[in-house]
RNA sequence: GGUCCCUUCGUCUAUCGGUUAGGACACCAGAUUUUCAUUCUGGGAAGAGGGGUUCGACUCCCCUAGGGACUACCA
């Protein structure tokens, strides 16, 4: 490996499902170091399993890279159109004498497999040592032909050195008996064409990585730097999956997380700077470094996810949250209304601090979206006794009263209320909310009349307890 | 079965042989408070177990246990 050349990382995904959170993961880690490096971060495809691979599932991953915000520095190679330069190395291979044609059936094989691990031995071809025969024309898988003895190491730069003895490594296929190249030989290939400097990856790929170094050997080709990422388990330390409640970015798109909280999130995730938990992109970029990364594995833990996002929407621009929000009242079918989303957009600031997601920043703001007259929940009409409205009725024009409609003039009208009343605000607070919200979430009252707007806010308390303006 | 990787509060982590083992989230208690939330204050909470090395180990080595990955003509 070379510290000379300019860092290439890579993400190299298989389109066989969605953006996996893991795989966000190490898309963001081979993302941060190539931007602290100063170097390029790619994308590639690795369809090479024509059988799994879907246009949905490479749609799948492109979406969910966007949203991140780590999309490829330069166009996305997929691997299967690749295939040539795999063929071609696997011809230098073999001309080297460093692969091998095998003519053994999938009976055979099986058998094979059966007694190497039963001698707890890695399986073996007899085609390793033989020629084949002038008359041999069945089909025949192309072999690398790796060393006996010896061992290779692997400078690994999360893991640090990691030994495998060469015998425990088996002859693994190149090329498969219809002639298509298989992954361990088109990573191999592609990583050294695309000049990738740097490979970050899940911890899965540890074992292959032995195999490869010694394809890169046999090639004469230089070694790329490994660092293999520990994977996400789920909140219960199994494998994350469904029933853990997300796997895939679009979900966590769709639960209402900001792209930017997830990159927060996820950096932290096995990697971390000191004592700082909030940091921007630039700090990361700034920080990242691929052997300061953990070597065992995280956990996703909800609750600071939730905390992380929460910190992201009281920084995030009104208006931007606002488009978002109006998305989730639509998916939720909430009756729109240009008054209503007028509403909605002047109330965001105002509630925004109490949500941790979206979907709760939609909850939020679901009171202002509604047509008069409300319909109150029971709670609010057990409370509208006649003393209650009444006051309610006193209350509404001392605030209307009020030049300024915000929140630091209509605060100490209501405290006033309360006062001239002989009352505390606990006597008349919850009436006045559940008269405004019609029950649903809302924030403190002063606060709420605000988000309303006077027009509606006054009209809303009219309605409710029966006075004309 | 074999090979490889991992192991600090419930969770994410700091510590790079000498600390009262720090922070964050979560949790508990209290304060503020018109709901929920926010905010503020305080609190409990950890080096898997066993051997070494060392004047001294969370930190280095070994063993055990527990997790995980790989062991495909999948990637």
């Amino acid at each position: 490996m070379s510290d000379r050349r300019p860092v290439v990382t890579r993400f190299a995904p298989s389109p066989t499902g969605f953006l996996h959170i893991g795989g966000a993961r190490t898309a963001l880690f081979n993302w941060l170091y190539a931007r602290h490096t100063g170097g390029t971060f790619l994308v590639r495809i690795e369809d090479t399993d024509r059988e799994r691979s879907t246009p949905e599932a490479v749609q799948a991953i492109f979406d969910g890279l966007e949203w991140l915000g780590l999309t490829s520095d330069r166009e996305t190679v997929f691997q299967a159109s690749r295939a040539p330069a795999h063929v071609a190395a696997v011809e230098a291979l073999l001309a080297k004498g460093r692969a091998y044609r095998c003519y053994m059936t999938v009976e055979e094989l099986n058998a094979e497999r059966e007694t190497s691990r039963a001698e707890g031995r890695a399986i073996r071809s007899l085609w390793r040592d033989r020629e084949a025969g002038a008359g041999e024309n069945r089909p025949y898988t192309v072999r690398f032909k790796g060393p006996l003895t010896g061992e290779t190491v692997i400078a690994d730069l999360i893991k640090g050195d990691v030994t495998l003895q060469n015998k425990e490594l088996d002859d693994l296929v190149l090329l498969r008996s219809d002639g298509s190249p298989t992954y361990n030989l088109a990573v191999v290939v592609d990583d050294h064409d695309m000049g990738v400097t740097h490979i970050i990856r899940g911890d899965d790929h540890l074992n292959n990585a032995a195999r490869q170094a010694l394809i890169y050997e046999a090639l004469d080709w230089e070694r790329p730097a490994f660092a293999h990422l520990p994977l996400i388990h789920g909140p219960d330390g199994a494998k994350l999956s469904k029933r853990h409640g997300a796997q895939a970015v679009g979900e966590f798109a769709d639960m209402g997380y900001l792209p930017e909280a997830m990159r927060n999130y996820l950096a932290r995730l096995g990697w971390g700077h000191g004592d700082d938990e909030i940091f921007s992109d630039a700090q990361a970029i700034e920080w990242f470094e691929v052997s300061d990364v953990g070597a065992s594995p995280a956990r996703l833990d909800w609750a600071k996810l939730n905390h992380v996002n929460q910190h992201y929407i009281r920084l995030a621009d009104d208006a931007r949250l606002a488009a978002l929000v109006e998305t989730i009242h639509h998916d939720r079918q909430v009756p729109p209304s240009d008054a209503g989303l007028a509403r909605m957009r002047a109330a965001v600031p105002l509630v925004k601090e109490g949500a941790q997601t979206l979907l709760q920043l939609a909850d939020l703001t679901l009171f202002v979206m509604k047509a008069r007259p409300l319909d109150l929940d029971d709670k609010t009409r057990g409370l509208l006794t006649d003393e209650t409205k009444a006051r309610l009725v006193r209350l509404r024009s001392a605030v209307s009263a009020s030049e300024d409609w915000t929140v630091a003039a209509l605060e100490p009208v209501i405290r006033a209320f309360a006062e001239t009343e002989g009352v505390g605000i606990g006597k008349f607070g919850p009436a006045l909310r559940g008269v405004l919200s019609g029950g649903s979430p809302a924030p403190d009252l002063a606060s709420a009349l605000v988000a309303l707007g006077r027009d509606e806010a006054l009209a809303r308390i009219a309605d409710a307890v029966g006075t004309d303006a």
